[in-house]
DNA sequence: TAGATACGCAACCGGGAGGTTGCACATGGC
DNA sequence: GCCATGTGCAACCTCCCGGTTGCGTATCTA
């Protein structure tokens, strides 16, 4: 899932799908530089991360994309827990240290 | 920085500094399936993104590395943001859906 | 002094990620 | 019915990422 966010493209995708709420496939790639097929297929690996979900399909043949929020969620607090270790982890050596002189 | 955390070895790499404390690069490489430099390799991403620091080398030839905490929380409030954002959007939608039938 | 250990640098390699092109199919407006 | 539009699938190409190997250099220990 870090994997996914960690794509420059696909960071953006999610951003702008957060800023202008769900959008279909042929909206995201106008503009881009790079081609819909290409936009498609990040897509398609934000939905495989669970980032991303296919909204119902807008009013005609439009298939709208939305963020799901609870994996930034999960990914969050993963952060927080590795920060916490760290600090726990620093309070051991700083003990250990002052008891063995 | 995602893309960092991004590969499963290095996010195993930050776990395990944050677990046990500052480790040698050898260290780190002993009993890992890979080899010691693609370890240092990854050390080297892992430092260029910022997540992870020299530290003051150990007693002899060793020198350790450590986690910069401040990085993590830089990302793990870049993801409250785009949560936010997003909470923010759909309410403007569902407003503008009532006030327009 | 000799040997083991921890490290760095550089060259090399294979596979997959990111991207494009081409085509087929459904749907909506005229 | 006809054309524009939104989408999906598949083949293909390029380049970079993760990994290895080989070698040279400090530093600790016997």
């Amino acid at each position: 899932m870090f994997a996914a966010l960690g794509d420059e493209t696909r960071l953006a995708l999610v951003a702008r799908l957060c800023a202008a709420g769900p959008l279909s496939t042929a909206r995201l790639a106008q503009g881009a530089a790079i081609s819909r097929q290409a936009i498609a297929k990040h897509l398609d690996v934000l939905a495989g991360a669970g980032l991303v979900r296919r909204g119902a399909g807008g009013p005609g043949r439009e298939r709208r994309w939305e963020i799901e929020p609870r994996r930034l969620d999960e990914a969050r607090r993963a952060l927080e827990q590795i920060s916490r270790r760290w600090d726990e982890a620093l309070e051991r050596l700083r003990k250990a240290v002052e008891e063995e002189p």
